[in-house]
DNA sequence: CCCCGCATAATTGTATACAATTATACGGGG
DNA sequence: CCCCGTATAATTGTATACAATTATGCGGGG
């Protein structure tokens, strides 16, 4: 038997099963905070909630388990991971250095339609900025990124890529609205763009790591890290 | 209730439930080859091979496609994944720079027994090479790879080396059988080992980049890329 | 001969029942 | 009053039953 789109790993994109929706609900429900970091969740409770049985929810929980997002004590239970100060710096620095390398490899295999809705999404970001539109502008942050994981035409660095970018993401929306950040973040990006466009792979490599420095240390300066644990 | 030990991204230990068993056998036959790639893996025959019902073997299916090591195909069936050789030159440019951020670290973080440990590797590495015994120079260069892995003090970086490490793993001895290169990359595990001994962390991070490299290029240039698809 | 459609078999998806383990509550001894 | 053991309840682990989906084989029409 044939199967197609070999993806080496594969996201859990199967929405329309139970465990498909079970595991992007809890998933939903953690990033934005209806569970608490360390709260215990129970097989049952959920099960009932969503009105399917524990089956399905004891898979999703095994795929949630391998994603981080929650850790799962043998005979105990289930419990939501709390991401330290320690670990979301970890994470900036290792995603500077492959946010770098992700620049350069789109500067070599960036499509026309991928180079068109990154000019598109600058545009559209420097608007909503310019209008103090937040939610837009985090929108498109991430899209910007997105576009850029896509572009480097490498499953590996796209999954490890969009892996950290989900990580981080619970605390995102807060530390993109300040407006002052956001218009240096957005004037990042024109540059880490233009440099693809222009073919320098290895400036847009520089430009990619230091956006993510800087945008760690505005983090770090404005207290957002207060955020996390320890 | 309290939780220890809380890794943000836990690997799966659990080998005394029938799951955790039935996880470790399956990834175990996959890495040694006994499922070719693209083989169909049916619940109820590896179920009745190992003495268990379909449960534990769904679950541990879930957790293998997180892994990244086969692929589920809802409503139809779960296949053995392939590496391609992109996938692999992609992984080692990415392990490149990330070997080289935990050398780094490690110079910072290593403890007195790791550095002990990590010389001692050394020792014995040399000498079975100078036998000849390609078992064991393969288990000790993965010992000392993850050895640097635990002293960067990161559980992130951690768990993303380890990852990939594991991933490479299905051809590596093929790799280090070659003695010329085994030679050369034990010299280079001494220089990295130095560079942290005596804490020169940016020299310990070119040469874990550049040993890196030197691995990579010496599996394209003896044609062990062929084991992999495309 | 090939292609299509339908019946049947095989396989995965989910629900439920039961077993094993762990948490909780209670009562007695110190 | 506290500590501890035991009984009970709650929760997870596994097996099994059934539903839904997909693969297979066969016969008829072209």
């Amino acid at each position: 038997m044939k199967v197609e789109n070999y993806d080496v790993k594969k996201e859990v994109t199967d929405k329309y099963s139970l465990r498909g929706r079970v595991f992007h609900k809890i998933r939903e429900d953690i990033l934005s905070g209806r569970y608490k970091v360390k709260e215990e969740l129970r097989e049952v409770a959920i099960g009932e909630e969503m009105g399917v049985s524990r089956t399905p929810v004891r898979e999703a929980f095994r795929q949630l388990e391998l994603e981080g997002l929650i850790r799962i004590v043998p005979n105990k239970g289930a419990y939501v991971t709390g991401i330290t100060v320690k670990d979301v710096r970890d994470i900036y620095m290792i995603r500077s250095l492959l946010e770098g390398l992700c620049a350069k490899w789109a500067t070599e295999h960036i499509s026309r339609e991928q180079m068109e809705e990154m000019e598109e999404n600058i545009f559209l970001s420097e608007f909503h900025a310019s209008k103090g539109h937040t939610e837009q502008m985090a929108e498109l942050d991430n899209r910007f990124h997105e576009i850029m994981y896509e572009a480097c035409n490498s499953k590996m660095l796209e999954h490890a890529l969009k892996d950290y970018h989900q990580y981080v993401l619970r605390v995102r929306k807060k530390t993109l609205s300040t407006q002052t950040r956001s218009t240096a973040s957005n004037a990042e990006h024109r540059k880490i763009m233009e440099a693809i466009k222009s073919g320098d792979g290895e400036l847009a490599e520089q430009l990619a790591n230091r956006h993510m420095i800087n945008a760690y240390e505005n983090m770090v300066e404005n207290g957002y890290m207060e955020h996390y644990e320890e």
